[in-house]
DNA sequence: AGCGGACAAACGAACGATTGTTAACCTGTC
DNA sequence: GACAGGTTAACAATCGTTCGTTTGTCCGCT
């Protein structure tokens, strides 16, 4: 009944499990909402331990917010990646993205919430270092949409922001006691995208 | 040059243009993130003298989240009245209710930060005083989508989400220096739903 | 006509609690 | 004995809120 190596060796593993909680935390109550005693006590720490590990609640925040997106963008590339091997359609493969990215929404307990701008209000210095993680996973979309044959007239830029939409404000009603279930949520509204426009002349 | 009556006279004046500032700055910076300094200081108040308005600040954004769905549900319910007068489908009606709706978020400075249950966090009290506004103003949206001639097999209940998220996530990317047009935006995100379902047999 | 409450609406100043943060000190491990 | 990983105690600022006081205005009274 040896613990594994529960001292010290592997270094930042308290760091990612203080993340972890820091982001249970905020993606229920906020940013704001959230203080950093709120966060110390939740993985048995006194509030000035954690400034160990971070500088300030802000560079917290943003250690955060890019593990989030990272987590993400592995989670729809590797999602991609299955989808490739068995040599899918272009919509086939949006939709095992769109899948992807509501399982990991779910999973994360509503992270959206801390990678939605929304989120952040107009705090200012935040926003620019954050921008940047947000636009190249997002950009895994935009390639998706651009390969997609669409009718003339149709706005892909649109479609995405529509699509993004639809799946992101999913966590705000989701609810498995419900029977909802993520990879049926995600099908059934993109069910609506590709019976308006798959299979139909540029 | 006499003034139109600025003195008493009209009771409740100062306290609608209390929740207008008070709306704006939480909109903007949220609710922890909006303190009533902030409030008072905008309406040119001191921080006391909110609490002969207000009992709380969670009565004031009570009070506020009240106002806000009140004019929603006016401004939707005006946008149908005129698509019956002009004898519209269910379709048209759907529509005019969805853009009535978006243009509600957009002109009011992005409010469904306000409406959204995500931005109340896990708030015990309030959420059971707003539940019940937010449920009758969703209700219109329900009928909408019963009146719906849809296909077998399509969930009305998830369309109508599907639709609420794609519209309420629009204030987050909007910006009208961008040349985005509410009207439009909302035409073109219910072109999807229009292109797979109308006019399709039941 | 003029006076005196009554009352709405705000001021001014403070309260206790909580906020993010800091700095000095302890403790186990290599 | 160096150093990662904390503890402990405190700081200044800000938070929501309270309370006694002050102002301006209207209404009934003589």
């Amino acid at each position: 009944m040896t613990e594994t190596q529960p001292t010290s060796q592997t270094p930042n593993n308290r760091r990612e499990e203080l993340l972890d909680r820091a982001g249970e935390l905020m993606a229920a109550k906020g940013y704001d909402g959230t203080s950093m005693r709120d966060i110390a006590s939740a993985v048995g720490m006194l509030p000035g331990s954690l400034y160990y590990h971070f500088d300030s609640k802000e560079s917290l925040f943003l250690a955060l917010h890019q593990r989030v997106v990272t987590l993400m963008e592995a989670r729809v590339r590797a999602a991609l990646d299955a989808a490739d091997k068995a040599a899918l359609s272009a919509w086939d493969r949006l939709e095992a993205a769109a899948t992807a990215h509501l399982e990991g929404l779910i999973e994360t307990g509503n992270l959206v919430a801390i990678v939605s701008p929304e989120f952040l209000g107009e705090r200012e210095g935040i926003s620019t270092a954050i921008r940047a993680e947000r636009r190249r996973y997002e950009q895994i979309f935009r390639d998706l949409f651009s390969a997609l044959t669409l009718p003339q007239g149709v706005d892909r830029t649109l479609l995405r922001l529509h699509l993004f939409g639809a799946l992101n404000w999913a966590p705000i009603w989701f609810d498995t006691a419900k029977g909802h279930d993520s990879r049926t949520v995600a099908r059934q509204i993109m069910a609506v995208f590709r019976t308006a426009y798959e299979g139909k002349p540029a």
